[in-house]
DNA sequence: CCCCCTTGTGTGACCAGATCACGTGCCTAT
DNA sequence: ATAGGCACGTGATCTGGTCACACAAGGGGG
């Protein structure tokens, strides 16, 4: 077993260290499963082996909003905030595909800290793209129109050929809106021609005219 | 000049990381003064050690949104992401009160990360503030109407004699609102007899009934 | 002291978007 | 076949952000 070689930052770690997380057993966890809901203790730091990860933050009206996704190479900024400041999770996290990632339990954790001065870039390094992305989130929610957010989320996650396979209520939570505005904005893009949609996929028709929505701030 | 021991995170560090930093002299910045704007490249890692400076975000419109404030014994994490990833300044942070602070080079902020167990423990728990604080960011302007947003902002800012020294125009920005939304949200509390309000500033007359606003979701 | 200029406010009209309350096809398991 | 669940469409309504003003309160400089 020699997990900590499948990952450019992990293997970058001096040997100590490295045997040191050998030790641990990757966890394999299936698509759709919840990592923690709000109020569970934190159980440790998390590494994103492969896979895909989705924390959102629930709302008291069954409304949520997605924080951000966890892909290999990053760590999942709740639990680290759970283990530096001791507070529950206040979010939800949800396997978005087949994933698999280690569990280092608090005190591993903090022993790795002390010891490793390369562990200690990856978990500052992980802490300061969270906080990169928490801020154009922030940025994005307060200045940019629903259907700048929406052809964005479109063009960024569509695959090469423009397929999307994403239900409209799955969209509203990526861009922190809701479903019924999608469903209109979609008709909408449909009519000018920049996509096509059916029933939990959008077909990309117009990739530089979506593009153009995206950089034209307000006109 | 000791300036150290006027923090008690700061008094905690061992004597070789505080006696690095005693190198260094705190400047004086005046109330008003803008300490980075988008675009500037990061000076260090800032200690603040009195006053307050706030973190705005600007939007395209000239519109803005406050991010956090930093008081004394938090750090900037603007500053902190810029040394830990290279990136320049993406907001707005202005003295909104006399304010003094260390600003550590970057080449010492690494030396003490490496060899201050105590240092580290400050900024990691600096920067799991900063993260909370911008999830409860997120989690207010998502999920809370302006009126219960308002009511909190009058009710942790105001003096403990329920007296708030502030323009509608920086109520707005501290909440995420317009200045309009704040004039006609003040008319209508002050018509509830919550609050009395002019020029500059607003008067709790109804603590209670300002709390209850708040910790009622919708209702 | 008055004028002018800046700053802080009040207000109405309008628009984007969130919420509510449905209805309607599709798909699957019993 | 049918019932239930899921994805989607749609109108009505409300909150809140934007725009375009007017107006009042200070604050110098003449």
């Amino acid at each position: 077993m020699n997990w900590t070689g499948e990952d450019p930052a992990l293997a970058a770690l001096e040997a100590p260290a490295r045997s040191r997380l050998e030790a641990i057993s990757p966890i394999d966890i299936p698509r759709g499963h919840i990592l923690f809901s709000p109020g569970e203790a934190v159980k440790g730091y998390v590494i994103m082996l492969s896979g895909r990860v989705e924390v959102y933050l629930l709302g008291p009206n069954g409304r949520d909003i997605l924080l951000y996704a966890v892909v290999p190479g990053q760590s999942c900024i709740q639990s680290t905030l759970g283990l530096l400041g001791g507070d529950a999770y206040t979010a939800e996290a949800v396997a978005e595909a087949d994933s698999r990632l280690v569990l280092l339990p608090r005190s591993t954790f903090f022993q790795l800290l002390d010891m490793s001065p390369q562990f200690r870039r990856m978990v500052f390094r992980a802490f300061a793209d969270r906080m990169q992305s928490m801020m154009h989130l922030v940025e994005n929610m307060s200045f940019l129109r629903v259907e700048e957010r929406l052809a964005a989320l479109i063009l960024t996650r569509a695959t090469p050929t423009g397929l999307l396979e994403m239900t409209q209520a799955d969209m509203a939570r990526a861009i922190g809106s809701a479903r019924e505005v999608i469903s209109r904005r979609l008709d909408k893009f449909t009519r000018a021609g920049l996509i096509s949609h059916e029933r939990g996929q959008v077909t990309i028709r117009d990739r530089a005219g979506l593009e153009n929505l995206v950089r034209t701030p307000t006109l």
